[in-house]
DNA sequence: CCTTGACTTGACCGACCGGTCTACTACACT
DNA sequence: AGTGTAGTAGACCGGTCGGTCAAGTCAAGG
């Protein structure tokens, strides 16, 4: 019936969303291709496992973020810091959005599988892992130029991106926990000004 | 057999670290039974739901983090400033001590439970809102301490208190998925750092 | 026309899930 | 001694889990 337009795809789609609504445990391999319009046996032709297809997904996060966020906050049209600005809103905006389609604030889709599977699965671990140094190289690049052009003094560019990815992180996860954007509208924009000084130690 | 020393609380022992070390989901109430030597007839005659049993067992974690972390860095005897170091010193110890206990960093149970079961669970995420308040309330009190006496500027006490509890939370996360306490080593100590300016917007 | 192989179908598997239920034990109170 | 009750024991429930598999469809290539 119909064009079967890229089975395997819409079983990443349908993946993600789920997922990301609620947690991997949660969401079942049944679930996920009735979602999709698939049967198992298809399921398990394209990919051998649900881990295996969770890594698919956790790429598929990236793409998404990389393209609605990544591509338009850390871009050479900006000033370094105003990239940071820019992160602040568009991670609003969509948390925001999203609240609004689910009812739900859903936080950091490579933060919510780390902090469920990182005990214990650790293929996925490693996944995010690899995720988190993109990011972080992003941010370090900005603080490197930032400094460079005098934007900012002296700091330690490498563990201050880090730490501004925690902070994102932890800001994400607070206003999952309270379900309530505002907690980001109040405390994300801070984050242009959290500094890790020179000086290892 | 044996005086059986209060059933009860060694189902809620178990339950705290089978759960702290893995996630709710993953920990069925057959694995929780088996580790605190009970029959699932003794558990819900306890406990009406697993659920309930979490609810409990959030409490535990709480007075737990409140005997080892929280008296201890929250304490008159030292200046308000200090006290924030002092968290900072007594979270990465016991995270130290855990991951070489489990071979895991494990993080914030709170913030582990939340991010797993804030889109599930309505119970369990208000009860978790409500520990992070008390947390935050804390924070707040000691920060406006210390602006009262000079070691800080004027800043917006309250947002800044709920800034470094995401801090916080962000660095325990980074960390769980790194699997490496050096992440707290090396960024958590900037949380006393952490401002939220005032003027509300 | 026939074969090949990618893809789909859906029944099926054993294990495990949270939760229930009945029978039993042990002790306190009368 | 008799009774009520808190706690324990463990078999049992329907449902769901991730995963398997034999049987088939179908389009491309010889």
């Amino acid at each position: 019936m119909s064009p079967t337009p890229d089975t395997r795809q819409r079983i990443i789609d349908a993946a993600q969303t789920l997922i990301y609504g609620s947690s991997y445990t949660e969401v079942g391999v049944a679930a996920i291709c009735d979602h999709a319009g698939v049967q198992k046996g298809s399921f398990y032709h394209f990919f051998p496992s649900k881990r295996d297809l969770t890594l698919a997904v956790l790429d598929a996060y990236f793409l998404n973020a990389k393209e609605q966020l990544l591509d338009r906050a850390f871009t050479a049209e900006l000033p370094p810091l105003a990239r940071l600005d820019t992160l602040v809103t568009l991670t609003l905006e969509m948390q925001q959005q999203l609240q609004q389609q689910t009812g739900h604030v859903l936080g950091c889709p490579f933060g919510n599988l780390a902090t469920e599977l990182s005990t214990q699965d650790e293929p996925i671990r490693a996944a995010v892992v690899r995720i988190m140094r993109r990011l972080q190289v992003l941010l370090t690049q900005t603080l490197e130029e930032a400094v460079a052009q005098g934007e900012l003094s002296d700091i330690d560019t490498a563990a201050t991106a880090q730490a501004m990815l925690a902070y994102l992180e932890g800001v994400l996860m607070l206003a999952k926990t309270e379900n309530d954007t505002d907690v980001i509208r109040r405390l994300l924009p801070a984050l242009r000004h959290i500094r890790v000084p020179l000086n290892p130690q």
